[in-house]
DNA sequence: CTGAACTAGTAAAACGTTTTACTAGCTCAA
DNA sequence: TTGAGCTAGTAAAACGTTTTACTAGTTCAG
């Protein structure tokens, strides 16, 4: 069954197609259209159950109402759960969001801008990975909002909303050290992005700060699109072979792979082994024991994030970029 | 910056529109373009980064390459997952997924298919609420591919992918009555959908068939979206109150303030006391003890989705309705 | 040498909106 | 009485495609 357009509606309300438009924009009173005409026009609307064609209306004004968004993975709490308040407050301006996960590929992470490009989204959330630098320049060059989030790219100027990593992983260590901690080990991933270095630094600098001597052999780098069981024997390999005391996990899903580890090989967190883990997740409340963990600000980043992409949404001149850096929080446990 | 157009590209290549079209769309032998000009025509392209709008194209053809999703909650880890996975497949595709979360509001249910087909997706993939029956009659009448999926609406006659909650139920009880349990609690929602009835009649029937007495005190149903501290008010009421040797959660949040309310009241799960959670989730098995869960063939669900949605969106005439319902999996664990 | 069939393309309509520029009639102050 | 300003609208262009129907020239069988 064919669709209704404006032009039935018009039809049946004995009037012109602009007429109908400007009433269903809001514009009848300023366009100076009569009280009468309004309400037989709407009253024909409400009827029929007319619903303008967005596509149509997007082609002509140029923008949709629609808001694309970037990330490495949907399925990884941290991003459902940012990719939820995100969606939350957007919905209530009347955006959509579209979203893709870009498995942490640059081409595809190049493909979705594209996609989202020619689709005219009206503005890009992402999380970044590094190899699109040049793409994501030409969006912020075309004038199109862009906001940056998790992850910051140095090299470009665009707003970002992230929380402060290397002051969260440097608090972490220093909480293994106050604790009498030793041989802190860091297991991370490989993946070249600012925010896993930041924590990287922020391990390496409390060491130092401490007067701890930085031993690579304590520092595993995971390969980030390896399998699951490979992850696992290498971080069985670190706490078997090596003198551990405590250790940092760089991510949850790392954190979950590790206690999956210790678990198998019967060790126990207490007394002189501690364990921290990055980013928050249902499962470390309900270990035994309880795992403490840095949790990153998900409410206040979602909504920092809506916040500057409505703002540059809302002025058509080009907004100042923003940097916006939130404390996150470390939440011990025991 | 203006993008271009197929109009600047025809104009630099010295050809019509209409020529560039053909081309962009494959149909250039077809419509006999020559050798020459089609070489011609794509180096232009290529060269100057031209990519067709989709909007100007969606207009014209009246389809959009999008399938819209509708879920109850993208941060739930099964609807993450299973977006996930359903975003994978309909990529490869050459679909994207535009999806949003209703928060089991019918309201909002009902404003997100308006929304969908004011977008004019291709396809819908519903995890459908009661309440919205109507609409997706209408969907369904306009000649939409329409899967539903997790949930079922048996007065709609749409196809149909989700897991045989009944069986996966009734086993899972089957299998505390086997272990000599007797007094076996169900914490479940009251939420009104059939996946949640059917695990609810798995219990009853289960325990039935073992002549064991059905008691409605042993049944918690929570209202489906309070606060989580209420919640686990409601379930340590349960746990302390009545005499129970045995629980299965009839979903993995509910399962988790469970074993939250375990942890306060310091109830071990042992011998004496068993449990059972509806859909995994990786906090199950690092428990300790782990927990034993019913799983969901999420990769099987999300396979049979979009083998449906393709179905129906490659041939024109009407797809015979279909119900593909997966068995669950009980994964014991201990 | 004719005209059917093929080659290589093109002009223009259509998709459903928004928006600009216009009109015809009226009022009323100078 | 005139013309500026208001009222209540409308016609048509434009957004960027796809697609239908057309053309002008060439080939080649009969």
């Amino acid at each position: 069954m064919k669709s209704l357009s404006i032009k039935d509606i018009a039809v049946k309300a004995n009037v012109s197609i602009t007429t109908v438009s400007f009433i269903i924009n809001g514009k009848a009173k300023e366009k100076s259209i009569s009280e009468a005409v309004i309400e037989k026009v709407e009253k024909i609307i409400e009827e029929s159950g007319y619903k303008p064609n967005q596509i149509a209306r997007s082609l002509r004004t140029g923008n949709s109402n629609i808001i694309g968004l970037i990330i490495e993975d949907i399925s990884n709490s941290f991003f459902s759960r940012i990719a939820r308040l995100i969606e939350d407050k957007a919905y209530k301006k009347g955006y959509k969001i579209i979203y893709s996960s870009t498995e942490n590929s640059i081409d595809k992470a190049k493909e979705l801008i594209n996609m989202f490009k020619s689709r005219k989204v009206d503005a890009y959330i992402i999380s970044p990975i590094k190899g699109i630098e040049e793409d994501i320049q030409m969006l912020l060059d075309d004038g199109n909002p862009v906001i940056l989030f998790d992850r910051n790219l140095p090299e470009i100027s665009a707003s970002y909303v992230g929380a402060d990593h290397f002051n969260a992983s440097y608090e972490s260590i220093q909480h293994f050290i106050d604790q009498g901690k030793k041989n802190i080990a860091l297991v991370t991933t490989d993946i070249n992005v600012e925010q896993i270095i930041e924590r990287y630094d922020g391990y390496k600098k409390a060491l130092e700060d401490n007067g701890i001597k930085y031993d690579e052999n304590l520092v595993l780098k995971i390969h980030f699109n390896q399998e699951e069981s490979e992850t696992i024997a290498q971080i069985k390999e670190l706490f078997e072979n090596k003198k551990i005391d405590a250790v940092l996990f760089a991510t949850n899903y790392l954190a979950i792979s590790g206690l999956k580890v210790l678990k198998k090989i019967n060790k126990k967190i207490g007394d002189d082994f501690a364990v921290i883990a990055y980013d928050d997740h249902e499962a470390f409340e309900l270990h035994t024991p309880r795992i403490s963990t840095v949790q990153q600000p998900l409410e206040e980043i979602a909504e920092n994030v809506i916040k500057l992409i409505l703002k540059q949404l809302s002025t058509k001149t080009k907004v100042e970029n923003q940097e916006i850096i939130i404390p996150a929080k470390l939440i011990i446990r025991n």
